[in-house]
Formats: C-alpha cells, structure tokens, sequence
DNA sequence: ATTAATTTGTGACAAATGTCACACATTAAA
DNA sequence: TTTAATGTGTGACATTTGTCACAAATTAAT
C-alpha cells in the first residue's frame, strides 16, 4: 500500500521508493483541531498543506467585516496562501481548519531546496501551478457567466461531499452571495 | 536599443545575446488588423502570443448569447487560451483584435522544445506560470468582495490607457455588468 | 460628404439579491 | 442534562442590477 501522498504525486511523475524517501524527508507532519488556524492575516505563508484528512477554508475580511471564502481543502488537495507563498510576503487571508485535520507540509526553503535537487519536483509543481491555473480561470468564467443558482448547482454536483461536511453559509460565502440568497435558491 | 521581447523576459532572468537569438528563433512574427481573430472557439490553442504592439480580447458566449470578457491583452502581455495551449484540448474561447496588431508567437511544439533545451526559459514561464495564476487569484477575491462600482475604479486606477483604448461596453463584460449599469456608475 | 454601423446615455420597469428581524433546529460546551 | 453557541429558513422591505426601448453622439465605410 502506496503512501497517499506518493499516490497524489505519481498521478503526475513516477517515482521509484528512493524517490518518494527522499522527497517525504523534505515534509513534516501535523494535526489540527477543528477552529483551529494554520495562517493568519499578516504572516508570512512559509508552508505549503498537503491535506492528509480533514476540511479547511481560506478566506478573508472585507472593509464591512464580511467573510469571503476563497478556497476549500479536502483530502489530497494543497492548501496555503499562494501569493504569499510564492512571494514570500504578508498574507492577506487566513486558513482555518473546519473538521480536525492531518496535514503534511512543506516549507518553502524545503520546496526550494528539493525543486533543486530534484527535477522531477520542478515539473510536478510547474504542473500543479498550471492546472491550479487553469481552475482559477474557470472560476472567473462560471462567476461571469453563471447565475448563482448556476454556480450553487455546478459545486454541488463537482463537490457533492463538501456539502455534507460544510455549513451552507460557508457554501454561500465561496459563492459570492449571502446565506438568505443560498438558502432561497433551493426552491 | 534591446529588442522588447528580450527587455520583457530580462524582468525575470537575465539572458546573453547568443541566448536571446536562440530564443528569438523559436518565434514567429505576424501581423493582424483590427477585428481579426487569432483563436475561435473550438480550434486547439496551438500558439502562445507575445504582444508587440495593439490590444486584443479573450472573450466566449454564453447559452443567451451575450459576451463576456476573459482577459485583455495590450503590448508586453501574452495572450492564449491557456488552458487549450496547456491541455492541448479544444478551446471555449476567441481572441480577436480591437486594434492593429503586431505579435510575436511560440508554437505549443517550439515552446516544449525550447523549455527543453534551455532550462532558464522554463524557470522563466514558471515565473509567469505563478504570477498569472496570482493575479488570476486577486481578480477572484476583487470579483467577491468589490461592488461594481469599486472594480470599475480599481480597473480605471491600475489600467488607465486601457479605458482611451477600448469601448466601454467590453470594460462592463469584464467587470461582469451590463454597459447600462457601468454607464450608470459614473453618477 | 453621405450613409451605415457602433457606442453611449437614460428612462421605466422587472428581477435578483442584500439586509434586518425573528423563530426554530442542530450542535457543542459545561 | 442543561445551557450556550451556531446554523438554517423565511417574511418584509430596500437596494442593486438587468432588460428593453429609444435617441443622440461618435466612428467607420462607401
């Protein structure tokens, strides 16, 4: 029985078990509680998640004091401020966890170093960037072209299981209108 | 005087005159008028486009009919259906000139071989690869949290020329209101 | 110069969405 | 088990935005 985390990378690149020790040496390990955070507004993101188990969301405070989720975190995903991260430089968001979490992470001298090391690593995280991309600008699209009662259907049917795990106000901040509004598009 | 291709990749890695030449050689150069497409929907992204001189738009049509605006291009961006170009998979969108166009383009073919053969220039479309993806992240987090009115100004503040150079009902698409609405916001 | 096409602004009204208030259900904590 | 906190649904109403219609202004084409 694979790793998971080899299983996730090898979805990408093969790799031989020399391969795998050696990039799993560059990680760490770590549980979470549910309310527990693992980035605040203001810090520098010098991790990258990889999300083992468990559920969590990246948002922010607009000037109103209203949440806006940017992003969820479910198993085999990665998680982190990811301008932050790339530039190393304050934060504007928070990552909380919502369920209790297992995490594996990687920090960003860790990921320099081992991009280096290792070509293999380059490539994989060159094609995460660009698929993470590509999912970015088709957010953009289904935000311009769908209503939200389009964009609610579509989650649900792509993330059916976030919706047993996540409370619909959250759903309804990712989306980009209020829980009334949520609450009322299901009639 | 440098050859402005080459002062726009020396913004992220320095490169020799030999280097720059052998890039160079994996371009080609074109030029369109106005109202020419270089991409229609359906057709494979073949070609990454570096924008010497005039202004395009990437745009696709909604089940009613009406249009909305991906992405603006003016001189020293790239424009391409992205995910075509990476996935090498069917595109969902046009790219059509509103102005005169000069361009410089790569083939998906040449820009493989390239990154190959030059390992600077993969660090480089890496580079553009995060930041894209960063700004791609920023106009999500604008599109939630800024009314209308705020995108229009924070659209006007960062892209000033971009208002004397296209007509304000393409500005409303991308910003994700009808042009009576945008007209409206000046009030 | 004339004609045609495109762009822009504005009024009137409909539709969608947000806000506030409150009741009730569900979950977590003591 | 009791209490507190959190989440959910719904009514009433205000606000925003979209749609349709039309006229004026601007730009492009002949």
């Amino acid at each position: 029985m694979k790793h998971p985390l080899r299983q996730h990378i090898e979805e990408i690149i093969k790799l031989t078990n020399e391969e795998f020790e050696f990039i799993l040496s560059h990680f760490e390990t770590t549980t979470k509680r549910k309310h527990q955070y693992i980035l605040q507004e203001g810090e520098i993101a010098d991790k990258e998640y990889w999300i083992a188990k468990g559920c969590l969301k990246s948002y922010f405070f607009d000037e109103s004091g209203k949440e806006h989720i940017l992003q969820f975190g479910m198993e085999n995903w990665w998680i982190t401020d990811y301008e932050s991260f790339v530039k190393q430089s304050k934060s504007k968001i928070n990552i909380d966890c919502i369920e209790n979490c297992e995490l594996l992470y990687i920090t960003y001298e860790n990921r320099e170093k081992l991009t280096k090391e290792m070509h293999k690593m380059e490539r994989f995280w060159a094609k995460k960037s660009k698929f993470g991309r590509i999912a970015l600008q088709n957010r953009i699209l289904s935000l311009l072209k769908n209503s939200s009662k389009e964009r609610y259907e579509l989650l649900l049917e792509q993330y059916p299981k976030l919706f047993q795990r996540v409370p619909k106000k959250l759903i309804a901040s990712y989306l980009g209108v209020s829980r009334e509004t949520l609450s009322r598009l299901n009639s």
